[in-house]
RNA sequence: GCGAAAAUAGCUCAGUUGGUAGAGCAUAACCUUGCCAAGGUUAGGGUCGCGGGUUCGAGUCCCGUUUUUCGCUCCA
């Protein structure tokens, strides 16, 4: 089966059961917005749980937050969101290729920096060891041309990106005679601009109002925080803050399912180190991520780190952990060392000292920071992808069957009396009363036997307890198993202490820890 | 945002040169069976994504629009 085909199931599959539905269906859906239904929102939430677990429980210095989603709009130009989600594009109408306006001049005057240096080295082979290089730059005609041409274009460019004038970005790119790389043609259209940050307005009245911004990462949360973190919980250096919290990114193309959404929901982790040990952390804490991943047993070989070689502005290192989705290897955690960029611009943009004593060092300084960064939605993709299976079984017949992780799983165990007479749905109901406050557990008569295990294998419960007549006599019922599909007979006093060892989140919070 | 394709029941799909909307599975009730789905009877569920146009008549043809998928582009 094509793995797009898989995907297409995946997508139906989750509509089907209850994890996943488009938002707003029935006004014909919003774009790249999706709801979590009854068993989605069960299995996003222990995911959720999971990681904060991992977080938390496993590192006492490790603490966690919850920030506003609405913050001081400053936030944003100190973290240099303001000016990296505002990228003016540019579109070549015969190639049908878009660029970013921005980035094309920056070619050009690369390009024109490349011509001016060939042909002074040209020069230089010319005349030899008497060649002025210096000399040459100045009185060469040729040269001086290109270098006045080149001055003037960046002026205006600085220029136009300082007033964010678009028309003026588009008359560079007329009056430079660039040409798209794939249809060669100055056939453009006009520039505009994409804020990828949505804003809404603060203040009930129109002129006290005050734009404010949809956080576009919960990270600035942290940041601004450090400081209270700090000195209320009393942390030393190296620490971490955790955070589970929606962030909204206006993406000019959002798709592929929950994988890229205009909301969605992060799992971020910032740790403060001293200056100089980011590097050692960096290493640290992406064995340990890695491991959280793999601890789920969905298969190793379907992680992969990708380092980045080009940085962004605030990173001296960078790793995604990618996971292979049905449509390849994709980014679902990046773990990136991000300098003292971060608490810098605020203390520069509030006026406020960002900084920590150390006690041992005897001074103070603007810790380091590592972060790592994970998307719920695109964990809980990875999670539902590495469990869909579709099963043909020995007799012909075959099987959907999601091999959730059972710690993770949505519902946690069925209980199916084998018919629904002879006192066996009573039975079934008493076993319910003594498990229902610990597990999640579904209960269900209709239907044959065979029928409501399949049922219970498309939601990805774990274990199934059957009740027939000889529970009655002797006490004991069939316990059975989603990924074998074998049965085990036990005494119904001890079925709390089976499913709780099976479901429980330590077994999975030890592999890592080991 | 551009290009291409698609949209009919909860899911997967059929629907003839344009003539009053169908199947399988799923769901609900009852009967039957009882350890690995698809026995019987019955029921509910669709203004065919939405809006316009052509036509006596549109699920079907045309235009627009929304949503989805793929490609481009972007991706902290």
């Amino acid at each position: 089966m094509a793995q797009e085909d898989v995907f297409k199931k995946i997508v139906s599959h989750c509509k089907e059961y209850g994890f996943v539905f488009p938002s707003s269906e029935v006004y014909d859906g919003l774009g790249a917005v999706y709801d979590y239904g009854p068993h989605g929102v069960e299995l996003k939430n222990n995911i959720k749980k999971y990681w904060w677990e991992s977080m938390t429980l496993l590192h006492e210095n490790v603490v966690g937050i919850d920030s506003a989603i609405f913050m001081h709009p400053t936030i944003w130009k100190a973290s240099g969101h303001v000016d990296a989600f505002n990228d003016p594009l540019i579109d070549n109408k015969d190639s049908k290729k878009r660029y970013r306006a921005d980035v094309l001049i920056e070619d050009y005057l690369a390009k024109t920096d490349e011509k001016i240096a060939k042909e002074t080295e040209k020069a230089a082979k010319r005349f030899g060891s008497t060649f002025d290089e210096a000399k040459f730059r100045a009185t060469n005609p040729r040269v001086l041309e290109q270098q006045a041409r080149r001055e003037a274009i960046h002026a205006r460019f600085v220029k136009a990106l300082n007033d964010s004038n678009l028309e003026e970005l588009r008359q560079i790119i007329l009056d430079t005679e660039i040409v798209c790389p794939v249809s060669g043609t100055r056939n453009w259209t006009e520039v505009r601009q994409f804020n990828l940050m949505f804003s809404t307005e603060m203040g009930s009245t129109s002129e006290g109002a005050m734009k404010i911004f949809l956080r576009p990462e919960t990270a600035q949360g942290i940041f601004v925080n450090f400081l209270n973190v700090q000195k209320t919980g009393r942390m030393k250096l190296p620490f971490g803050i955790a955070q589970i919290g929606k962030a909204f990114r206006n993406e000019i193309v959002a798709r592929q399912f929950i994988f890229r959404m205009r909301e969605f929901e992060q799992m971020e982790m910032q740790f403060f180190v001293r200056p100089g040990e980011e590097m050692e952390w960096f290493n640290k804490w992406k064995k340990t991520r890695l491991a959280w991943h793999k601890a789920l047993g969905l298969g190793d070989a379907k992680y992969r780190y990708h380092d980045h070689d080009k940085l962004a502005h605030y990173a001296n290192a960078a790793t995604d952990i990618e996971f292979e989705m049905p449509f390849g290897f994709k980014e679902v955690e990046g773990i990136h060392s991000r300098t003292d960029f971060d608490l810098s611009q605020h203390e520069k943009y509030s006026g406020k000292k960002m900084q920590y004593f150390d006690p041992e060092q005897g001074q103070s300084y603007t810790p380091y920071v590592v972060e790592t960064s994970i998307g719920v939605d695109r964990m809980f993709l990875s999670i539902i992808s590495g469990s869909y299976a579709e099963e043909a079984l020995g007799n012909g017949e075959s099987r959907v069957v999601l091999r959730l992780p059972a710690a993770l799983a949505p519902v946690k165990l069925a209980i199916l009396p084998l018919v629904k007479k002879d006192g066996l749905p009573e039975k079934a109901e008493e076993i319910r009363a003594m498990l229902r406050f610990d597990f999640h557990c579904q209960y269900d008569e209709k239907d044959s036997i065979g029928k409501r295990y399949r049922r219970q294998d498309a939601i990805g419960t774990p274990y199934c307890i059957t009740i027939d007549h000889q529970t009655l006599e002797d006490n004991q019922v069939t316990i059975r198993y989603r990924d074998t599909m074998e049965q085990e007979r036990v005494a119904i006093g001890k079925l709390h202490e089976i499913i709780a060892e099976k479901v429980s989140l330590k077994n999975l919070l030890k592999k890592i820890n080991n």
